[in-house]
DNA sequence: GTTAGCACTCTCGAAAGGCGAGTGCTAATC
DNA sequence: GATTAGCACTCGCCTTTCGAGAGTGCTAAC
């Protein structure tokens, strides 16, 4: 016994029946809905043998089928192979981007907002990460003459400024001084790398010893690049709309989890750097989801940076449409990025 | 029939009951475990006087007593009489802050969290606002030739940045010499001052219009204050902790108000400027909330900005213990904001 | 190989009934 | 006059019961 063409389109009608109605599918549904000219003892001898394959379960013996995370998986691949579906959510998502240009955080916290809204799930949005970021250009902002602001520009875009304090008071002239010597140094460093240039540094410029000090702080906190900045969420509360969560227990836990943005973060971004991925159910790894599924896809910034959206949501998603609407996001994401940020032209020129 | 001592104890009594159980409190209950030597048929005829005087609700005949908004009123405002209540709490708030201090999105990220933890309930922070923001510095920071990050710092703190692009290359000490213009123009100017300058200054610096246009549009893209960066949220998931949001669609809908964080920040901050508040219930005018108190603070940062933390729990929340909690976390962002933003004594030199 | 028929299983929802907590009233007591 | 014991009564909740309905697996016929 294996999987023929019929097993397969039987057990596909299934799942698009399991994934509308949340409710067990039984022979009767099939041969009538879906019919393909089949009765419904045919159809329940196939279910039968899907059963056998390990592609359906029972949740009792007089209820109908339940997809198993194998047929998902089954389901997803051909899915995948097919190749991209476009669909009418791709003008939807290019719409609200139209215009203007914000600053990141915003677009990101925009990105999650529909991404939920088009799919009904739950969205997230993560900034670029990865080959950590160079230092380009580095600027002291007086706040007051005892405090600066530390303005750092990486080559992927903003990273966060911080306030530092010192006891002897410095002009904006000083600092502008030793901003540009700090550019100079620490032009195209690492986070690391500056971290082990600052005490050299703060022996040249050593009367600023204690500017030097703050910022060898901040730059030894960011060395460890698991410094996410922003974890942008949308839609949280639409779980608690799928019976798969009208326990509220389970309910409970999914959303503590959600409530911890660093956990969050590392589970969503665990794809192999592959663009597109689905982990269905027991795949996640994760007990508080053994319910649903996550689907990534990644944008890209220039200079090899790569941030990642992704889709939360019950097993039974509408797996297609999630994945036309995590393309076509990446891609919206990608030319976003990349129109802000992409100033290659202009650094080749500067060379 | 007035309100004497003695049913306000018993009152008393059926609120603290209450809020411990969430069940309907009996005669026999009050009598056994909060005593006064009163058998339960005394009990029984000053419930019957407290219901008709409005302080207590029966959900059917045969169940007990619960309090009524009018009740908790009455607790929360003689609580209020009484002063802060100092608690065990304030030493935990106290020891989380220690030591490091760190980026003001941070110590509202974690004071909502603390928050939340210490109270059990959903804690809400919100950066300082009110009068609006007075321009200190305005930096421009190199990003490329063709694009840089305007940094401006307020006499509140640090205002968000941006990027911002123009066509002809402008490098990195025109762009400081325009930082120098900017700042002495518009240093003490309000954003709606600035933006109505920006004309005046784009006819004397005309050679870098390109660069003043999109400061103009910064400008007044922040001038409508409503222009809120962050909110911290924290604990949203306890709530589904509480028989008060057993009901699915309840705390859907409450979940999705959480989300939507400017309508969120937007009922928080509605406290007349009062430095603890209490709605009970119906009065947050909320129907999503119709159950629930919000118990606001407002904390401080220098020259005279304020701040709103809140905590949002059920209409029978321990409200001694969320006041202390929110009085001791208002004081310590206080302080928090004060030591690592307060310049006073050198802006006072400066002059 | 497919299908009709049938007995069987098991969940779900409604109805029924008993339990218990709590009340209000009355009459006795301090 | 306030307090309390006693008692009848109410009503939500829990458990049990039971029938309906959906679905299955098997068998025998096509």
């Amino acid at each position: 016994m294996g999987m023929d063409e019929r097993k397969f389109r039987i057990l596909q009608a299934i799942i698009d029946d399991y994934i509308l109605t949340a409710e067990p599918v039984g022979s009767r549904t099939i041969s009538r809905k879906y019919g393909m000219g089949l009765s419904s003892a045919t159809i329940r001898n196939e279910m039968s043998d899907l059963e056998e394959l390990g592609y359906l379960d029972q949740p009792h013996v007089s209820a109908g089928r339940i997809p198993s995370a194998k047929a998902y998986r089954l389901y997803v691949d051909t899915l995948l192979q097919k190749g991209q579906i476009p669909s009418e959510d791709e003008v939807s998502i290019r719409r609200h981007f139209q215009g203007r240009a914000r600053q990141m955080e915003e677009v990101m916290d925009q990105a999650a907002q529909v991404l939920s809204h088009v799919t009904q799930y739950m969205a997230v949005v993560l900034p670029p990460t990865g080959n950590s970021p160079r230092l380009q250009t580095i600027q002291l902002v007086k706040v007051s003459s005892r405090s600066a602001l530390v303005v750092i520009v990486t080559d992927g875009g903003i990273v966060r400024d911080q306030v530092i304090t010192y006891q002897d008071p410095i002009d904006e002239d000083t600092l502008y001084a030793i901003s540009r010597a700090l550019t100079e140094q620490l032009h195209g460093c690492s986070m690391e790398e500056a971290c082990g240039k600052m005490p050299d540094l703060m022996q040249r410029l050593h009367e600023n010893g204690e500017v030097l000090e703050g910022l060898s702080q901040y730059f030894t906190s960011r060395r460890d690049g698991n410094h996410r900045s922003h974890v942008a969420v949308g839609g949280a509360s639409n779980m608690l709309t799928y019976p798969e969560y009208s326990d509220m227990e389970k309910a409970r836990n999914f959303l503590s989890l959600v409530e911890t943005r660093e956990r969050l973060a590392s589970i969503i971004s665990q794809h192999g750097n592959v663009s597109l991925t689905v982990r269905i159910g027991p795949e996640t790894g994760i007990p508080e989801m053994e319910d649903c599924s996550i689907v990534t896809a990644t944008y890209a910034t220039q200079s090899g940076r790569h941030g990642t959206i992704g889709v939360i949501g019950p097993t039974r998603m509408q797996y297609s449409r999630v994945l036309a609407a995590l393309g076509a996001m990446g891609q919206q994401l990608t030319d976003l990025f990349g129109v802000t940020e992409n100033e290659e032209e202009n650094q080749q020129k500067e060379r």
